[in-house]
DNA sequence: GACATAGTCACCCTTCTGAT
DNA sequence: ATCAGAAGGGTGACTATGTC
């Protein structure tokens, strides 16, 4: 998909951009191959050519920084696709209490879609710990993540993920997918382990009470609720890509080739 | 002149949370 | 169960600018 995206060159919204897929012009490559498109300008084209060439390179390198910086937030998740394998799921737990009136994060939950990663607040969850196993990931996937986790982790352990974001909720909503996490896996039949399948953030906060005072099985209850969180945004996201990319049309002009 | 895009602004929507 | 507040993204209207 990222390859099909032509939206990150300055003064080419939605519109151009699919004019641009009308005209066969499918690929960067497309792009560079023309000598001249009949709606660019002959100057734009050839600082469109610098700017793609140098999107390739990128590509190639992998250095996805490149694309958080020309990509809307709102396309990030164009680079799903090709980043998936360096992406992780990342959902925290806090103590309930607002940023800035005693909140604080009691367990970060980090999946790459293999291995499962929690750091538990009072064992090994410190800013050190997370910055290292975040700068293994050049991808985010959360649910809700751009207005809760990433504020939190912010402004707790002063950490700014300067990487794409793919937020399940906002893109879900214009995937047609409505409603809080819970609901949205319900309506995709996506499964919860029995023993937290019906848990609310508010449990999340129980337990860890719990946890605090000893109890060793609420702790286990917890990484449970918090790994099945992370597990099913990896499923979500691959659903809610699919859906995204089928909006855009790109599919039917890929079909008359 | 027609059309498309960017930028800005205000308002709306949704989620989460706490209080009742 | 319901409501209100906070926060951020979405959306639409408007204006300015660029291109054909």
């Amino acid at each position: 998909m990222i390859k099909n995206t032509f939206s990150l060159l300055q003064g080419i919204g939605e519109s151009l951009e699919k004019k641009l897929w009308s005209n066969g012009i499918l690929y960067w490559e497309d792009f560079l191959a023309a000598d001249s498109i009949a709606f660019i300008n002959s100057r734009n084209k050839i600082w469109y050519d610098q700017h793609l060439q140098l999107a390739l390179k990128n590509l190639a390198t992998r250095n996805v920084k490149y694309f958080s910086k020309f990509l809307k937030q709102r396309d990030h998740w164009r680079l799903y696709k090709e980043f998936r394998d360096a992406a992780v799921a990342l959902d925290i737990e806090t103590n309930g209490l607002p940023i800035g009136h005693g909140g604080c994060v009691t367990m970060v939950g980090l999946y790459n879609g293999f291995h499962y990663t929690p750091l538990i607040k009072g064992i090994d969850l410190t800013k050190k710990r997370l910055e290292q196993e975040l700068n293994r990931y050049n991808y985010i996937i959360t649910f809700y993540g751009s207005v809760f986790d990433l504020p939190f982790l912010h402004h707790v352990y002063d950490l700014w993920l300067d990487v794409p974001h793919f937020d399940l909720c906002f893109c879900g909503r214009r995937a047609g997918l409505k409603g809080g996490l819970k609901k949205i896996e319900a309506t995709l039949g996506i499964m919860r382990e029995e023993a937290v399948k019906d848990f609310s953030g508010f449990d999340a906060v129980r337990l860890w009470n719990h946890a605090q005072q000893g109890n060793s099985q609420a702790l286990e209850l917890l990484i449970t609720y918090n790994r099945c969180d992370t597990a099913n945004l990896f499923l979500l996201a691959d659903i809610i890509f699919e859906r995204l990319v089928a909006q855009t049309g790109i599919s039917s002009f890929l079909c008359l080739r």
